[in-house]
DNA sequence: AATAGCTAATGGTCTGACCATCGGCAAATG
DNA sequence: CATTTGCCGATGGTCAGACCATTAGCTATT
């Protein structure tokens, strides 16, 4: 004898509908039937169909619109969606985001000088450009940095290395602006980074990988250095 | 003027029990109030309420259990359910998990040196140990192996690491034992693997991390290299 | 031709009901 | 007294029907 297995109506529901997006039988932008005629298919009760509809809405696979419909949300974005939760509830262990991000920032560069696109490395010259004229503009300045690091991210052409950046970045974006805005060293500090992005895209440019990691790992290990005290302050 | 925000009844009932369980009003194992109780409480209909917990209990928050009531999950499961979540949705692109992987499991060494306590290194020793006696059973082989990686991982004693490595290798562990299944190369192979892993331990005893990092990316490059031929092939 | 108003379709919400399961209690049993 | 059996209430799971708000598309008015 052994445990039998108890299936719930919704995760039914919810199993076929993930199966026909992975499959692909169900595209990014279509649209769902309507929720009644649903029912009838898969001859539920419309709750148990809703909970269903509800949860995988929760988790950006669905996109529900009064009047217009249910359709499949544009793929790509599962990794944030779900990470961003996870960390969110993860109990915010600052020092373990800070450290992650370090090691995916100088690995990205790593990558990105082997493989960055001339295109990429036009577009990090533009984010360059953006937080030169930036240095007045502390709002601009973080704008473009931020940037300047998604491209290298980018660059990579690893979605999950950008999407692991990319919400790791999201989360320490806070911390990120209260370091930078302290007035007192917010002018030279700027100057300093600046300084550091050009080392670094320098290095990209010459397709010199080891040297672009090190000149990332350089410069997030100044840039967060205070974010580091601060947190076992 | 602008866009109205328009919320919905049950995004205002997550929104609200995320927030208790972020702030530890609810903890791990607590018991909600009844559903109809909730009801009352929130002045909301069943259907809006279940929609909402069914969505937490999605995504690893809440565990309903008939006839007993409704119960907050245990911690730091968040970002491997999340993840797992992600990683299945997102494509399944081998190579890019595959290097993922390597960039973790390399830096988690070099952290694992700094790190690891006596106990930690104790425990990468038995798995070792475990690996030599399972050399003719490639069952137990690959149990072993796959604890002392996460041994590592775990010896960095940071979690978002931990969680990284732990659900990337879930997802790479079928291919990995294919790819070590094959009877022609698996008894060199795995002789080479131990010795790999031995050299990998020895250096976290010396607390020689960039030795640690070496040792570990030549292993992972090693063994995954017909990994990577498959999936150009 | 453009606009205002109407209608049907659709997701969102509420209510009430019934079922299956589980925990706990009391009665029956040895 | 200890163990088992049966019952009952509480609870999550499911269903059906109704109403509301919003949207798109059509129609008629200007």
């Amino acid at each position: 004898m052994r445990p039998v297995q108890r299936t719930s109506v919704s995760d039914a529901i919810i199993a076929q509908i993930t199966d026909l997006i992975e499959r692909n039988v169900l595209k990014p932008g279509d649209r769902l039937p309507p929720e009644r005629e649903l029912c009838k298919r898969f001859q539920v009760g419309r709750s148990s169909l809703r909970e269903a509809l509800r949860s995988l809405s929760m988790m950006g696979l669905l996109e529900g619109r009064v009047g217009e419909g249910t359709f499949v949300c544009d793929k790509g974005q599962y990794v944030e969606r779900a990470l961003q939760w996870g960390f969110l509830l993860d109990g915010k262990k600052l020092q373990d985001l800070s450290e992650t991000r370090m090691m995916l920032e100088s690995q990205n560069a790593y990558l990105a000088a082997e493989r960055a696109t001339p295109a990429d490395l036009a577009a990090m010259a533009d984010a360059l450009a953006g937080m030169a004229e930036g240095l007045a503009d502390a709002g601009r300045f973080l704008a473009s940095d931020l940037q300047f690091h998604l491209l290298i991210a980018r660059a990579t052409h690893n979605s999950i290395l950008y999407s692991l950046l990319e919400t790791t970045r999201n989360y320490l974006q806070e911390w990120i602006k209260e370091s930078l805005a302290e007035p007192s060293l917010a002018g030279p500090r700027a100057e300093l980074s600046l300084a550091q992005h050009r080392q670094i895209l320098a290095a990209l440019q010459r397709r010199d990988a080891e040297a672009a990691r090190q000149a990332m790992a350089a410069h997030i290990r100044s840039s967060s250095g205070d974010l580091a005290e601060k947190v076992r302050g």
